[in-house]
DNA sequence: GCAGCATTTCAACGATCGTTGAATATTAGT
DNA sequence: ACTAATATTCAACGATCGTTGAAATGCTGC
C-alpha cells in the first residue's frame, strides 16, 4: 500500500550515501550529490544545515536500526543458552550475521553504507572517534558476552581480538574488488555466502587462540 | 655520514604523505601540502607532474623496499626449513614482522605511510586496483607458502583467510585510536609489542581453522 | 478562493581549488 | 668569470567549492 516514492530528503541521503562511500567526505561536492539526487543545489541547505550535517545524517539514518537488530540477535543466542554459555561462534555470528543478512535482502541499500563505515573505521583522522560514538555501546556488550564464553580471558586479549575482527569485517564490507583480483576470480567480494561460511569460523578461532587458556 | 638535510622534493613527499594519510587525496590541497613543506605552491609542479603524480610518488617511494624486506624475511624463514615446512605462524610473522620492526625503528617515518595504505585498502573507489598493483606479487608469494604449510587447503579458503588478515593488519596500522577508546586505555593502538604478540597468533589460528581439514 | 506553510528554483557571494608562464635566484661545469 | 642548467618565487587563470537570500511554486486547511 504505501510504497511511497522516496522524498527529496531521502533521495539526497541516498545519493550522498553512495558518493561519500565511494570517494569520501572531501572527495564529493554538494553539487555532485544534488546532481545524482536530481535536485537543485540549494535544496541541500534547505533539508540539511551543512555538508557536514548531511554526512552526519547519512550515518545516523541506519546506525540505530543496525545496532538494534544486532543486539536482538545476541539476545536470541543467549536465550537459547539458559544454563550454559553460548559458543564463541554463536556470538560472533550474532555480530556479523545480521549485517550479512541485510546485504542479502537488499544489497544496493546497505552496501554503500557498509563501505562508508569501512572507510571511517580506517580513517586516522576521526575514525576512532566516530566509530566509538556509533558502535562502542554495542561492541562493549558483545565483548562482555565473549568474555563469558572465554573464561579467564584477559581484557586486553579480548579487546585486541575484537580489533582484528573489526578490521577483517569492515574490509570485507568495503567490497573493493581486491580479493577478486588477487584470486583471479576464484573469490568474489560480493559472495556473501562465502563470507558467512568463513568469517565467523576464522575469527572464532582467533579469539580462542588469544583469549583461551 | 652524509646526513644530508632533506631535499625539497623529499620534504614535499614527507608533507604529502602525512596529510594524504590523515585526510585522503581529495581532503588535502596542494597549497596545504606545500605549506607544511615550507615551499612555494608552484614548486609542487616543478618536482611533480600533478597532484595525482605526487600521490603516486608518495606511494612508490616506500613500497619497493617494503616488499623487498618482506620477501627476504620469508626466504629466511624458508631457509631455516630445508627438510620440513615452516609453520603458519612463522610465515605470517615474516609478513607482518618487518612492518612492525620498521615502526619500532622509526615510527614517524613509517606510520603515516601505513595509515595511507590502510585507507587505500578500504577504499571502494580504487582500493582494490591500487592494492593489487602494489602488493599482489608479494601476497601471491606468501599465499603460496601458506598453501604448502597447510596441505590440502582449498585456494578459496586461503584467499579468504588472507583477506581477513589484510583487514586486521591494515586497521591495526591505521592507528585510529579506536581501541584506546573502546578499552578505556587498557590497549593502545601504538603498542607495537602488544600487536606483535597477538596478531600473528590470532591470524594463524584463523588460517588453520579455515584451511586445515 | 484565499491564507499560510512547505518546498523548490534561480542567481550569486567570496574563498579556495589545481595548474601555469614568466621572471628571478642558485648551483655546477669549465 | 661566464654559461648553462637547476631550483625557486611571484602573480595570475578559469573552475569549482560551500553557502546564502530572495523569489517562485506547490500544497493544506478553511
Amino acid at each position: 500500500m504505501p510504497k511511497n516514492k522516496p522524498s527529496t530528503r531521502e533521495r539526497i541521503l541516498d545519493a550522498a550515501e553512495e558518493l561519500f562511500a565511494q570517494r569520501g567526505f572531501e572527495g564529493v561536492s554538494v553539487r555532485q550529490i544534488m546532481g545524482k539526487a536530481n535536485a537543485d543545489v540549494s535544496l541541500a541547505y534547505y533539508h540539511f544545515k551543512s555538508k557536514q550535517d548531511l554526512f552526519d545524517q547519512v550515518m545516523l539514518r541506519r546506525v540505530e536500526y543496525l545496532n538494534e537488530i544486532r543486539l536482538e540477535a545476541l539476545a536470541e543466542v543467549e536465550g537459547r543458552h539458559v544454563d550454559d554459555e553460548p559458543t564463541v561462534e554463536e556470538i560472533i555470528g550474532a555480530f556479523t550475521g545480521p549485517l550479512l543478512q541485510l546485504l542479502v535482502e537488499d544489497h544496493d541499500k546497505w552496501s554503500h553504507y557498509y563501505q562508508l563505515i569501512a572507510q571511517i573505521n580506517n580513517s586516522p583522522d576521526r575514525g576512532g572517534e566516530l566509530m566509538s560514538r556509533y558502535f562502542d555501546p554495542l561492541v562493549t556488550r558483545f565483548i562482555e558476552a565473549l568474555g563469558k564464553a572465554l573464561p579467564d580471558s584477559h581484557p586486553a586479549d579480548l579487546f585486541w581480538s575484537y580489533h582484528f575482527l573489526s578490521g577483517a569485517l569492515t574490509l570485507t564490507f568495503a567490497e573493493t574488488g581486491r580479493i577478486d583480483n588477487l584470486s583471479g576470480g576464484v573469490c568474489r567480494a560480493t559472495d556473501i555466502a562465502a563470507v558467512n561460511e568463513r568469517m565467523p569460523k576464522f575469527l572464532a578461532a582467533g579469539f580462542r587462540a588469544l583469549c583461551q587458556e
